[in-house]
DNA sequence: TGGCGAAAGCTTTTT
DNA sequence: GCTTTCGCCA
């Protein structure tokens, strides 16, 4: 875990550790490692740039040098420097190799960090131009959740059709925009039963009144100040000479904002990416900016990094075959020097355990050297899934053989319940008035102070004006709560004053913690838990506490913990990872395996059908990801059959498949095997792969895309109406027979295809075969009736 | 108030 | 198929 500091960022330079002078005199080593490309970019320090940076060409060394030679040159001083990245693990690796680089640690430093981190900081100083005090809390998403419900509820909506959970995506996605509730544009008002923005207005509210922001709102807030106060934007301007930005291609529409409106001051902007690896359209994140940044920044030098150090020409080759399907690229040629080695393997299996089955046994082989390759490590062996549910085969076969395995991107720590707990009792610690912690503990461990206890304590706050805490006080006071409930209550919040007493007097924040846990009987409660995941429960309160022990109080922590907490523990023992593509991206290995390439897993139905070409294009920059991952061996495999949520599925391969080049492929199926296609009489499933092999041109002719494009064509449903005070009789089982059209609320038409007891099997046109009951679908012509 | 059974959901994920 | 969420009942 890192930490960033706020302390030195807007201090004169003068304590910065590298005067100018000083740094001129230096050599530069760092620039002779660099090949032409690289060195270009690096040594291009005025005006705008775009570094296409391909998949393993250096990227992270030509910024990282870029920004050595910034310095040494002594162009900038440390504090000049804004260079943003999208996670803290490439802020860390940026500081590192920047320090590595320069001969000593990197201080002074502090627009180094991720979009978040730097926002924070800047909204800190300037929080009460948008209604907060700078101690603003940053809420995850859990809170956002839990407080959406809260608004949700208070406007009478019913939270069932209308889960507060789709309103936060929502909010989320009009945040990404940059869209305060007043931009939102008319074309979305009917979103969330027309009540959208409305909610959106009462949440920023909440929000303010809360001092507390959302991740969303860090970027959200300073573009709305920056807009608002051009003197401030100018300070900034005048500040940051030199702008650096990673993962370009990742930036929504507010860090887009965001970035324009502080270049341009100086105009000293570099962006690095790589559109071919854009993954994250799905999150907010705009190609577009990558594909346009020419036009927003006239006269932009491009620069493109086309070397691959990290793959064999046969990998390369495959991979770039495969996005080359894709339309609108800014375009780059991959080469490299390095041997050919082998060729992409492509296995096709029976099932899903047969594939992991398979590979488990490829990876010990390769482990103990056999495969005509010196032993590869486990450390050093991938496999790269879709989507988090094929984890599970690979897990469940590793732990019978005894594989050792790891998942990389699993929950994180902060996310986790007792974490989370934990914190919500520091926060009260910290400041009693933090109402979302507040609610959250005041009845865990279970105090006998449920639903009703708690609205009464809302009540009385809401007369007092008051927090919930001095509510609890003024409900204690007036005797409006019952005898056992009392005390509990009263017990409850004398704790929360004694810790926060204990803070203000400047207590070991360690022991505290430690204090807060035992006498709020939060550690007890797990202790006298059953459950297998206790013991592990209580193993990370531990670890919580020793992670508090690398800052100085509990409030310098919960600042940070929001925004940097993560959970890279050092494994010492040799393990495979598991993970996801996308999880994959900016990692290498030498050996990698891709498995379940099939049509509707990857690329993704859902991202088919919610996003059409461009979803498949999204998924095929994934699968380019995928592959360029790999050094020296990649496997790609797929199965004729699969579970899909419990109910067996015969499979077709992958359209990804076909737009492999031959010649860089090595088919591993046995003719005529579970259609190992791809050359090779395809059988049992799909007798047409070789004529569609024929018709390969047209990579959209497979069965997935035509299935995609009839959907579209009956893509129109209609919104049914609030009709809650209507009594509508429920649909009986009988009442329908095969054949019958229906509306269910959430997946909208479909056929009835078959009718078992009193649940009916129905084909909906886009959400699949579900079996659901009777009385959640009306027949198709009385759409606007559904009862609920 | 909280426990239990039924019902519905189920890509990707950082901050 | 497995997990989470909700509503009803004791």
């Amino acid at each position: 875990m890192s930490t960033f500091d706020e302390s030195d960022a807007f201090e004169a330079a003068a304590s910065v550790p590298l005067s100018r002078r000083a740094m001129a005199a230096r050599p530069a080593p760092y620039l002779d490692d660099l090949n032409p490309a690289q060195r270009q970019a690096v040594e291009a320090l005025d005006g705008p740039v775009l570094m296409l940076a391909g998949a393993g060409t250096g990227k992270t060394k030509a910024l990282t040098a870029r920004i050595v030679h910034l310095l040494a040159t002594g162009r900038a001083r440390p504090n000049e420097i804004l260079a943003v990245t999208f996670t803290n693990k490439a802020a860390r690796e940026m500081k590192l190799r920047v320090g590595r680089n320069l001969g000593e640690a990197v201080e002074g430093m502090p627009w180094m960090g991720t979009f978040h981190s730097i926002c924070v900081k800047m909204l800190r100083r300037h929080a009460e131009l948008v209604g907060l005090k700078s101690n603003f809390t940053i809420l995850d998403t859990d809170d956002q959740i839990r407080l959406l419900k809260q608004l949700v509820l208070a406007a009478n909506i019913d939270e069932k059709r209308w889960p507060a959970r789709m309103l936060a995506g929502l909010i989320d996605h009009w945040k990404n925009r940059a869209w305060t509730p007043a931009k939102v544009p008319a074309a979305e008002a009917s979103a969330f039963n027309n009540r959208g923005t409305e909610l959106y207005e009462q949440y920023q509210e909440r929000l303010k009144t809360l001092n507390a922001v959302d991740f969303g709102d860090l970027l959200l807030h300073m573009v709305t100040i920056f807009q608002a106060h051009p003197d401030i934007l100018e300070q900034y301007q005048r500040w940051l000479r030199y702008i650096l930005v990673d993962e370009y291609q990742d930036t929504n529409v507010a860090q887009y904002l965001w970035l324009r409106l502080l270049a341009q001051g100086h105009r000293n902007i570099c962006c690095v990416g790589d559109d071919d690896q854009s993954i994250y359209g799905w999150r907010g994140a705009e190609v577009g900016n990558i594909l346009r940044f020419e036009k927003d920044f006239p006269g932009a030098r491009v620069v493109r990094l086309e070397q691959n150090y990290r793959s064999t020409p046969h990998i390369l080759a495959a991979a770039s075959g495969v996005i080359a399907a894709n339309a609108g690229r800014l375009g780059k040629t991959l080469w490299t020097e390095r041997e050919t080695g082998e060729k992409v393997r492509l296995i096709g299996h029976w099932d899903g355990e047969e594939e992991a089955r398979w590979i488990g046994e490829e990876i010990e082989a390769l482990q103990r050297g056999t495969r005509g390759f010196d032993p590869v490590s486990l450390d050093d062996q991938a496999i790269l899934v879709r989507a988090s549910h094929q984890m599970r085969a690979f897990e469940d076969r590793f732990l019978t053989i005894g594989l050792p395995y790891r998942v990389i991107g699993g929950p994180r720590f902060y996310e986790r319940q007792e974490i989370r707990d934990a914190m919500a009792y520091f926060r009260l610690a910290v400041s009693p008035a933090d109402d979302l912690a507040f609610e959250r503990v005041v009845n865990t461990p279970k105090r006998g102070l449920g639903d009703k206890a708690v609205q009464s304590i809302q009540l009385a706050a809401r007369g007092a004006g008051a927090n919930l805490i001095d509510g609890a006080r003024e409900l204690l006071a007036q005797g409006g709560i019952g005898g056992k409930g009392a005390g509990q209550l009263r017990a409850f919040v004398d704790g929360v004053d004694r810790w926060h007493a204990a803070t203000l007097a400047g207590a070991n924040h360690i022991e505290l913690a430690e204090t807060i846990l035992e006498e709020s009987g939060y550690t007890e409660m797990w202790q006298n838990d059953k459950t297998p995941e206790a013991p592990g429960r209580l193993e990370n309160l531990k670890e919580l506490i020793k992670a508090l022990e690398q800052f100085e109080n509990l409030q310098g922590f919960l600042e940070h913990v929001a925004l940097i907490m993560d959970n890279e523990s050092e494994d010492v023992a040799e393990k495979v990872s598991i993970m996801t593509l996308h999880a994959a991206k900016g990692l290498e290995f030498p050996v990698v395996f891709l498995p379940g390439w099939e049509d509707g897993l990857f690329p993704s139905q859902r991202a088919m059908d919610e996003t059409g070409l461009k979803g498949l294009e999204e998924e095929r920059r994934l699968a380019y990801v995928g592959i360029t991952r790999a050094e020296r061996l990649c496997t790609i495999s797929f199965a004729a059959n699969r579970r899909v949520y419990g109910q067996w599925q015969s499979q077709l391969p992958s359209r990804f498949i076909d737009e492999l080049p031959e010649d860089h492929v090595e088919v591993l199926t046995p003719p005529g095997l579970y259609g190992g296609g791809y050359g090779a009489a395809a059988q049992p499933f799909g007798g047409s792969r070789i004529e569609e092999r024929a018709t390969r041109a047209d990579v959209y002719n497979s069965p997935g895309w035509k299935r995609m494009q009839d959907n579209a064509a009956t893509r129109p449903v209609a919104q049914p109406r609030e009709s809650r005070n209507q009594v509508i009789d429920l649909q009986a089982v009988s009442a329908f027979t095969e054949g019958d059209r229906v509306f269910h609320q959430k997946f909208g038409y479909g056929t009835i295809v078959g009718i078992e007891g009193d649940k009916l099997d129905v084909a909906f046109d886009k959400a699949g075969v579900k079996k659901l009951v009777a009385r959640f679908v009306v027949p198709a012509d009385r759409a606007d009736e559904i009862p609920f």
